[in-house]
DNA sequence: CGAAAAATGGATTGTCAAATCCACTTTTTG
DNA sequence: CAAAAAGTGGATTTGACAATCCATTTTTCG
């Protein structure tokens, strides 16, 4: 799924999706975020449709007219955390350790200001659907893929700059460096505070830097 | 909470608990059990209180003959998981470097067995609870705090040992540790594949091991 | 401009699962 | 052994929420 297209087609219906107006798009993409905000803060099972009308301030009619279900809004929600995510990670600049760094100082600071409430935008998602909706599992798995990528490159070049401690593999550490991530994540949400979050990450910093 | 108490009563409830006779205690047990075992299947959410009831035999007024209602056997499920997860890993002797890779595998075969699906029996519980039941958020966390201990106090041996590579804090490789094997197993669920779980491991353990 | 497509409003329906209730049986204990 | 407590059975109620329906307005584009 190329990060271009704003919504992409649903896989299987490509081609199908009516072609939105400039209006229509604002509301759709008004409906999406709110879910997505109401999603974050208060887990999906949680979050009704209604509670998305009401936030988005659109009518049933409206909210069936651009998604066929919840499921089909739930996608939609998980497309645009992992679009987001990934953005900002590939615009980071993590081949340099102050770009690392500074992104560590970003994700830390985000979770802080809600003390942890939420936990990742992406990996809750995976977390609440991966037994429930088959299609969202694979669309969460599809969005880590992807920011273990951006991760990835990001470390290719420390590596390729000697910035690493000699005998690592980036490839090997992008997937721990988003499992400590996640994990922190996961950590900080229980907990209602950053510390283990905090300490995963600058703990496996210092391991993999070698300055 | 100890885990000497079979079923612990409830905080803020001491002494109100109702003695249970034998049968009780196993009718108990048994809804609990396999309350667990379909919640890390299925879900939290996904799982109804019918469900339960079919799985272990057992009819309404027996069940909320036990709980109070869902929540209830939400925190009875989670307090179960705690304590088996808790005592797998103190009984793992995770002091010697063979202690841990032995319960590494361990870790990694049971994830296997299930190609991910249900992810950590803890963890899970917490990412679909957290933003949704405080109580079982708490529990989660007192569940995590006792885990990481146990591995903290392994990772000490090993330090004092002289099995650590030099200058490492063995308190912080715990938190790292647990926050990495969660990550994992929450790729591994979505990913139904142990690839990025075997991955976050085995890097993190050769990070920190000096052999 | 005017027909067709897109977008909107809001009342209504249908389903499903949590929780209640009352009657009955078994086990404990003084 | 008998009274009290614990345990069991299953029908019933209640409420919430996803999803449908039909009518109306707005926008697009030939």
């Amino acid at each position: 799924m190329a990060s271009g297209d704003q919504y992409a087609s649903e896989p299987g219906r490509a081609g199908l999706t009516a072609r939105l107006t400039p209006k229509g798009e604002r509301t759709r993409g008004r409906i999406v975020a709110e879910a997505a905000r109401l999603m974050h803060d208060g887990g999906v099972a949680e979050t009704t449709i209604e509670d998305v009308k009401a936030a988005a301030g659109v009518s049933s009619s409206q909210l069936y007219h651009y998604f066929a279900d919840k499921e089909e809004l739930v996608q939609a929600v998980i497309g645009y955390q992992a679009d987001l995510i990934v953005g900002n990670t590939e615009r980071a600049g993590l081949g340099t350790p102050e770009g690392l760094r500074a992104w560590r100082d970003v994700v830390v600071t985000q979770a802080a200001l809600a003390s942890g409430q939420g936990g990742c935008p992406l990996g809750s998602l995976g977390g609440q659907l991966a037994e429930t909706d088959a299609a969202a599992r694979g669309q969460v798995a599809d969005g880590f893929g992807r920011w273990s990528d951006a991760l990835r490159d990001g470390l290719r070049e420390l590596h390729a700059a000697g910035r690493l401690r000699p005998g690592l593999d980036p490839d090997d550490l992008a997937v721990t460096l988003l499992a400590s991530l996640q994990g922190g994540l996961l950590l900080a949400q229980v907990r209602r505070d950053t510390g283990p979050l905090t300490t995963a990450l600058d703990t496996f910093l210092a391991l993999i830097l070698n300055d």
